[in-house]
DNA sequence: ACGATAATTCGTACGCCGTACGATTGTCAA
DNA sequence: TTGACAATCGTACGGCGTACGAATTATCGT
């Protein structure tokens, strides 16, 4: 055997998953291909991970520990904005990750320290308990559904969106010839997309937040 | 055969699988069970649906279809409410189609029309087409955010979550035992959601939803 | 140094999946 | 009757997750 290959663990296991996941895909990520990049057995794997499904929780929970925690102190919309940046950057290096981060079973230790520090950050500005509840998950239903998104309609760049969007018409139009008839508002605005400057996600994004954070301000208790 | 079975075409294979999705869950639409359920050999359908993933983009539009488009005439806050919630209605009907909504790779002919629609409803209140495109990219993100947490996170009644809730917490006490120590924050909510009146995710939906609504007022053009 | 014990690895096999391919059957116009 | 075309389906292939138990390697008391 060649030097390199050390002894299998679960975190080697989970961090060569993650790494085949950015490359190719989750849908490449199967336990043979998985243990083939390990230099393993496909069976290898199973000692030190119980199933398939729970090899993805692992998987889910190293993204959760690439989110930033939010600060203790300072201005609490600030620091939040910071968090949900953070969560979205995350969720972009790791799309597979993305309408997985709740679906784990038993949250891992990532998750739970992240969310204790985010409500943590809520309680401090003077959120009530139950708002502190509402505050969070309205934040969480924008960034995973943000997230959403930005995997499926690929923005990426000013001109890959643009490309996606011409396709998406030129598809469109196979079916049904007349779309700007059909679809009058659609075809404004993708006139506009296509013909003007672009998109961008990134101000996209956190214009929403920004619309969140500042509609949350007024269910703050006494500052 | 019997008398009731005629023959198969698009339409009854679209609906049977997402009957089938709907009863026994998204994992078990597969071709072979799908066509048991219609009385047909599994390689029939491949005549009605090119392969799984075109079924699958059908069902989706199926989907589409049962979400109510907006009114042409009426205050826009209360017409985008209305569909909003709508939305969320049909994804808890089929909580499979959650996190595929945005998946298709040519959006059917119902994903096209409500997207019409609530675009021709936000420029006809006075928004931008830039903003338009905005406003409808953060309603969609929250919608899609809180359908995904409320599949994995089984709101459910408040009985059912309190029990769910439960559970999860003795799950994590089974890795470390010292919970409320390490995660204060959390505990508190736990305790609080647990012991009190529990959490309705309805009005959790809704309260959000507002926040978003009114936080676009303001970037209306001239009213 | 050595044997026992435990930790770790993995080969084989099973049932399920999507679907390529080609044969088969049903329907109807000429 | 015949030929064309629409619709159905049986068989087979490669790939998947993983149950089971055997094989190998590491660890440690003596």
């Amino acid at each position: 055997m060649p030097a390199g290959d050390e002894r299998l663990n679960r975190e080697r296991v989970l961090k060569a998953a993650v790494e085949l996941a950015d490359q190719d895909g989750i849908g490449s990520v199967t336990m043979r291909r998985l243990a083939e990049k390990l230099g393993a057995g496909a069976m290898s794997l199973y000692y030190h991970v119980p199933n398939k499904d729970e090899l993805l929780s692992g998987m889910v929970d190293l993204v959760f520990g690439e989110i930033e925690l939010p600060a203790e102190a300072g201005d609490w919309k600030a620091v939040l904005r910071r968090r949900a940046i953070s969560t979205r950057d995350a969720l972009r290096r790791h799309p597979w990750a993305v309408g997985r981060m709740e679906a784990t079973a038993a949250p891992g230790p990532n998750d739970l320290r992240l969310h204790d520090a985010v409500l943590g950050c809520l309680r401090a500005a003077g959120f009530s308990v139950e708002m502190a509840v509402q505050a969070y998950s309205l934040q969480d239903a924008y960034i995973y559904g943000f997230a959403l998104q930005e995997k499926y309609l690929a923005f990426g760049t000013r001109e890959e969106f643009a490309e996606t969007a011409a396709k998406r018409v030129r598809e469109v139009e196979a079916r049904s010839p007349d779309v700007a008839a059909e679809y009058p508002n659609l075809a404004e605005v993708v006139a506009g997309f296509v013909a003007k400057h672009g998109y961008s996600a990134d101000d996209a994004f956190v214009f929403g937040l920004d619309v969140i954070l500042d509609g949350l301000e007024r269910f703050r208790l006494a500052p």
